[in-house]
DNA sequence: CTTTTACTGCAACTCGATTGCAAAGATTAC
DNA sequence: GTAATCTTTGCAATCGAGTTGCAGTAAAAG
């Protein structure tokens, strides 16, 4: 695992008191965080600065963002040689009872049959249903 | 094509005045509408009718919900036989450049090996990209 | 016809997201 | 070193999609 200094580095996101804390809280999460995962989690750090921050991580691939429709976009530190290329992306896993969002890097999309001079950029595939713990 | 009192007849959702003009728009369109589209498209009718029109439709499975990343929630007819269930999910498509959202109707999706005992209910799936009018 | 239930329009409100601005901090120029 | 410049941060205000309470209207039931 990375250090925030070294995933900051690499991707070249001068390093700043809130960026490392932002970073750090993200990187000790199992479940993606919304923005006011992390203000909750970060009492003396002001809520716009968050938001800067993560849209500057954003920008910088140092995370992803994932639309779960629970109304809050969640966050989560992307894998290490990730470049949010398509060959990156990967499904998602909202669990309905217990509100946990996180990455299944492990199951990476599949080669998508577009319609005919369509070009896939980016994706947003949230898989939806009970994570193990709810599914009793 | 299924006529909108056919729909809502198969569906079991009273027709009135605003169902109807909300559901005929819908099929008229090709892409996913959001609130405010129909909104604008139905000069006399009010948004919170609206609003609460389309959770009855999507509650009976006359509509579907999609969440492309763009803030505003998306919705397109089902499909004839649709009851929204897990073998009826298929993709969307947004386009990055011209904001146009649609269901990929012929893409399918498949078997998603989720980690031991999950439970797969639903699923928001949004490809993003560039559609062929904009891929030029 | 009268009562009950469902639908609609309006206004107000919620809340996540975003922005303007000035102070604080960091970097560069001299 | 100091001054000028650029970047980051905190605070308060604002935006806008979504949602709700309520009263009036329409439809269904009795
Ligand atoms: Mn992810
Ligand atoms: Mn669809
Ligand atoms: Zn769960
Ligand atoms: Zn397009």
């Amino acid at each position: 695992m990375q250090t925030e200094e070294e995933i900051l580095k690499i991707k070249k996101v001068k390093n700043t008191a809130v960026r490392t804390v932002v970073l750090r809280h993200l990187l000790s999460q199992e479940k993606a965080q919304s923005l006011k995962d992390i203000e909750n989690a970060l009492a003396y750090t002001d809520r716009s600065s968050i938001f800067r921050t993560l849209k500057t991580f954003e920008e910088n691939k140092v995370i992803h963002s994932i639309e779960d429709g629970s109304g809050m976009t969640k966050y989560a530190v992307c894998a290490k040689g990730c470049n949010c290329d398509p060959k990156d992306l990967h499904h998602h896993f909202y669990c309905t009872n217990c509100d946990k969002t996180f990455c299944l890097f492990d199951v990476p999309i599949p080669k998508i049959q577009l319609p005919e001079n369509f070009k896939l950029q980016q994706a947003n595939m949230v898989v939806k249903g009970l994570c193990d713990n709810c599914n009793k």
